[in-house]
DNA sequence: GGGCGATTGTATGCTCCACTAACGATTAGG
DNA sequence: CCTAATCGTTAGTGGAGCATACAATCGCCC
């Protein structure tokens, strides 16, 4: 029996990590989060900023609060993505007159023309994403991931 | 037709972005990521610094960039971690004499004992984890992940 | 209707992670 | 032997998550 260490691990060499679920989903979305963020760099937008602006679009007077539990991010987090998106006139914030706590969430033409952009960039994010699976995994993985954040 | 406005989103009311596979990913890792800090708060590890210090634990003398390669991280960010774990007494660096340029890590036995506590919290968060899931589709999910990382 | 607890927004500060750019040391190859 | 590539290291930047604290507002209960 020669030497033949390094046939002990498969190629990429992961040994025991390589059975932990919870690896495979970190390693799965840092290279998403890879590509995403080569496909946005021109527009200068990151995966939460597209989803909050996304979201504020669909929902418009959407409070802070319900568009943090929808993405699950806590109210400071929240507050720093809407500040950043405020800043760059995205979003405009206005007090809500049905409840003097909340914040009503608009997104502006500018953010909507934005969107537009990354909507475009998204669908070519998708399209590399899904390129290895059949539509039928897409559903899959998409109903398992969900099982894993709902 | 009355006014059904509530019934055009399913609950968690994602809108659109419910179609998009990456933002599945991206909730399901903050999921993880959550339930996984909840876990290790005691041990106070992070996913990054168990993952480097088992795969160093497995192979023994493994250059940072080796190990970051594995792990898919630069340079830069392997030394943060790596420096973290020797701060702890977990690993040490020593100077590879193959090859003057690298480091050879080693886990300190301090090292081995905190991985073999680490790893007892990992069974524990896998089991939380992998609950959802029957061992089939456990298979297909990591299965599918890894054509996303590999 | 008055007060109290809950909710919301906001500000501050900490930690972790990822990336870039630079530099020095070392190695490998033409 | 000299040049290009590799590796470790440092420093700086930015996004994101979280805890805490505080003020304003709302809802509810007595």
């Amino acid at each position: 029996m020669p030497t033949l260490k390094l046939m002990d691990v498969k190629s990429r060499g992961l040994g025991g990590l390589d059975g932990i679920l919870g690896f495979h989903l970190r390693l799965a979305h840092g290279a998403v989060y890879r590509h995403f963020t080569e496909t946005f760099a021109n527009l200068d937008l990151t995966q939460k900023q597209v989803s909050a602006l996304w979201l504020a679009a669909e929902e418009p007077g959407i409070s802070q609060v319900e568009l943090g539990r929808k993405l699950s991010m806590d109210r400071a987090t929240t507050m720093t993505i809407v500040n950043r998106l405020q800043d760059r006139d995205f979003v405009r914030r206005e007090r809500s007159d049905s409840d003097g706590r909340k914040q009503a969430l608009h997104v502006t033409p500018t953010g909507l023309a934005a969107l537009d952009e990354a909507k475009v960039c998204i669908a070519e994010h998708e399209k590399w994403l899904k390129a290895r699976f059949t539509a039928a995994e897409v559903e899959k993985l998409v109903e398992m991931l969900t099982r894993i954040h709902e």
